[in-house]
DNA sequence: AAATAGCAACTTTTT
DNA sequence: GTTGCTATTT
């Protein structure tokens, strides 16, 4: 007991004993939310409330993970329900499936299987899309089930006007994922909710199955949540939500901040704790968030305070483009981790969207910096798992027609696009699954013999699979994989030269089903790999435990903190985003993400913009973010990019260390020497255009290894994270290293000199010594 | 039907 | 700079 109340402040005490009925935590940023909120669980179990009851609800498994090992830490074994709302629902709905019409090996669509599935229903509802765009329908009836609008209501609602496309495509949409056995993550909320609403006594049930329920940043939720976090909470309104006003920054996908702002209306028995105290930043830091947010009008006013020490003044740069600002913020980082002992995971960059995260790739990459970036292109989206994930929804569910539209042809069987659609309008006309539909090929009028054959060959194929449905997962991807010659079709799509990952990612799918069947022995069953792969986001991915510059967007890093934090892109039409800032709402919305960002750092903030960005290709003038006027300029440190450095300045200032080390324990892939070497590539000139040798040559030359490079690697994005760097820094060659060139073989380097473009190497041949400019020269690396 | 080439449109943020 | 779609070819 001692413990768990030991060294909490009078308002965290507050909040960690109260127990039974409604709480709001309102908490600023850096003030020992989470903190509160174990101590709070790991308090009410040993006042003797049963694990049981109480039910932890996050927005993101990453926070729900960690708030289960802190409670582990107060009150080991006790197991308290922690997960994401998605999650929550989608277990729920598993169990009372059929009281919504699906069954309980349903499936989540992800958001590109929805988008598929959206357009066959616009298509199935006569719907042209001159008007308006698939996207735009979408996010129309996505807006609609996060605010509990039925298709009913939503027809009911645009009759008068003639209904609208989406009211139109609405019920169609709801209706081919009923047929499919899915819902897309929208419905995961709306079921539940609905279920909740329309059926008192299984409400009642819930509501004292979890008698207690937390809700971690509540600012968040939408109507949809609301609604089942409220109907959880009549019998028993032990309701205790956290959150922030000031980081709320999903309205764009229905969070309505007002319910947080409504709270005490709600529950007007509510007991309020403010936790304004700071313990991450220094007050320069938060003196510029909160002036900053003082400027948004619908708020709650709340003073923010710390006594930590006054720390550097925030530096406020403007670089000339886009690639300055990468270099000079790699060169920071390189310098600090060099010079004043940093690590790289004190470091993270945060900018308003994923396409920034590119010039700031290959800077890191350049100085060999160890870095992680958090963003769209992972594991779960690359084709060949596409595929094989295809395979497994369609063995957990016939009724899946995205899965079987993906899986039909591929590897390519003759079953065409055609063949396809003959398909899925028979299946269309008769309400049935397109499996369904495969089966009775034969009535299907119009359609060729030989096509219905391989239909037939097709609907064998998936018979033979789906008798191995209850094996390992193991066995059953290694039984896939073998019956449809998956790896063959590989081999045999792959364009030559292309990266060969794409079979390396088949085993790493594998092994990632050796894993759940190593962690599920008993409960291990393919719908529960289904939807955890279905639910993991990729804010997920990140990872605290490893020693790397985190670069992320605004949104990815609420919760997380950074001794030193750089916010590039702070740009009018960038920050705020061109697309929110014409609404009040929108570009109050924009300004508290900047909060969330300037809120993340605890020592030491640069927040930067360009004179000119290059996006989507050209380069177009920039102009700095309005918010920089909001900020409390005269206190802060003001930079002009300086002039860039020159390489061939014999004494130049910047110079990178060749390495850092990385801790024992890191035995993640790449950025040590034994990945650089697997790399066949010689290194990209760290250099700009400002260069000695005449400029044409220049030019071409450095035409000649981008085309080189990407006929050789085929990509460059993050992915390529996963098969290892495109490119060898020129640090990564170091004497005693042997390499290959293409005139003299294999030869031994001797010694390395100079810096930047000039490092130069002296190797050992056969044929006796060269010298070679390491950033121009064909070299591979043969061990490192 | 399959493979390829070329074009077009788009990119805000995510469970 | 990419991804998905259409036209073209075998």
């Amino acid at each position: 007991m001692d413990v768990i109340l030991q060294g909490l402040t009078e308002a965290q005490t507050d909040a960690v004993t109260h127990i039974d009925g409604p709480l709001l935590i309102l908490a600023g940023p850096g003030s020992g939310k989470t903190r509160v909120v174990t101590h709070r669980i790991a308090y009410m179990i040993n006042q003797g409330v049963p694990p049981s009851q109480i039910a932890a609800l996050t927005f993101t498994n990453k926070a729900a993970d960690e708030m289960r090992a802190r409670v582990e830490q107060l009150a080991p074994g006790k197991s308290v329900w922690m997960g994401t709302f998605h999650r929550f629902c989608a277990q729920l709905l598993r169990r009372y499936a059929t009281m919504v019409g699906l069954t309980e090996n349903y499936s989540i669509y992800d958001s590109s299987d929805a988008k598929q599935a959206m357009k066959r229903a616009i298509e199935a509802a006569d719907i042209s899309t001159s008007h308006t765009s698939p996207e735009q329908i979408a996010t129309t009836i996505s807006n609609a089930k996060n605010r509990l609008v039925t298709p009913e209501m939503m027809l009911a609602a645009t009759k008068r006007s003639g209904p609208t496309m989406a009211a139109r495509v609405y019920p169609v949409y709801q209706q081919q994922l009923l047929t499919a056995n899915a819902v897309d993550f929208d419905d995961l909320l709306l079921h539940v909710a609905l279920l909740l609403k329309e059926h008192p006594e299984l409400r009642q049930e819930l509501d004292t199955r979890f008698r207690y329920i937390l809700v971690d940043e509540y600012q968040d939720t939408n109507l949809a949540q609301y609604a089942i976090v409220r109907g959880l909470s009549i019998n028993h309104p032990n309701l205790s939500v956290t959150g922030d006003p000031d980081q709320s920054i999903y309205g764009w996908r229905g969070a309505d901040i007002n319910n947080i702002l409504d709270f005490e209306k709600d529950y007007p028995s509510v007991k309020t704790v403010r936790l304004e105290q700071n313990y991450r930043s220094t007050p320069n830091i938060l003196r510029a968030a909160d002036q900053l947010i003082r400027h948004n009008r619908r708020r709650k006013n709340k003073e923010l305070y710390t006594h930590n020490d006054e720390g550097d003044a925030v530096t406020l740069r403007i670089y000339e483009n886009g690639y300055e600002e990468a270099d000079g913020i790699a060169d920071e980082i390189a310098n600090a981790i060099a010079v004043e002992g940093f690590r790289p995971r004190d470091f993270a960059i945060l900018y308003r969207m994923n396409a920034l995260s590119r010039s700031i790739e290959h800077s890191m990459r350049r100085r060999n910096l160890p870095y992680q970036i958090i963003n769209g292109l992972e594991f779960y989206q690359r084709k060949e798992i596409k595929d094989l994930l295809a395979y497994l929804h369609l063995i957990n569910n016939p009724k899946h027609d995205v899965a079987l539209q993906r899986v039909i042809n591929t590897p390519t069987r003759g079953i065409g696009t055609k063949t396809i659609a003959y398909l899925r309008s028979h299946a269309d006309r008769h309400g049935i699954p397109m499996l369904e539909a495969t089966r009775q090929v034969d009535q299907i009028e119009g359609l060729a013999k030989r096509s219905a054959t391989a239909v037939k060959r097709f609907v064998e194929l998936y018979d033979r699979l789906a008798i191995k449905a209850t094996a390992t997962l193991e066995d059953l991807i290694r039984y896939i994989v073998e019956e449809t010659r998956y790896e063959d079709h590989l081999l045999k799509t792959v364009v030559d030269g292309q990266d060969s990952s794409a079979v390396a990612n088949v085993d790493e799918f594998i092994t990632a089903g050796v894993e759940f069947d190593r962690y599920h022995p008993d409960d291990g069953s393919l719908e529960l790999f289904l939807e955890q792969t279905a639910l993991v986001a990729d804010t997920d991915a990140f990872e605290d435990n490893t020693d790397r510059v985190t670069v992320m967007t605004l949104h990815a890093a609420k919760g997380l903190e950074f001794p030193r934090v750089f916010v590039i892109g702070v740009e009018d039409g960038l920050l705020p985003h061109s697309r929110s800032k014409d609404t009040d709402s929108g570009f109050e919305e924009e300004r508290r993400l900047l909060f969330v960002g300037i809120t993340r750092a605890k020592e030491r903030l640069q927040l930067s913009c360009c004179k000119s960005r290059t996006m989507r290709g050209e380069s177009r003038p920039a102009i700095s973010s309005p918010f920089f006027n909001e900020l409390p300029l005269d206190e802060m440190r003001r930079v002009e990019s300086e002039l860039e450095r020159n390489w061939f300045d014999e004494d130049s200032q910047d110079d990178y260390p060749e390495s850092w080390d990385l801790p024992e324990e890191e035995d993640d892939e790449d950025f040590d020497s034994e990945a650089a070497a697997s790399v066949k590539e010689t290194a990209d000139p760290p250099f700009d255009e400002s260069c000695q040798l005449p400029e044409e040559e220049l030019k071409e030359l450095v035409a000649k290894k981008k085309k080189k490079k990407k006929a050789v690697l085929g990509l460059k994005t993050a992915a390529d994270l996963m098969s290892g760097p495109s490119s060898i820094p020129v640090t990564a060659y170091r004497e005693g290293n042997l390499v290959r060139h293409g005139e003299h073989g294999e030869g031994r380097i001797v010694s390395v000199t100079g810096r930047g473009p000039k490092r130069t190497a002296t190797i050992r041949f056969d044929d006796g010594e060269h010298r070679f400019r390491l950033a121009f020269c064909e070299l591979e690396l043969i061990d490192g």
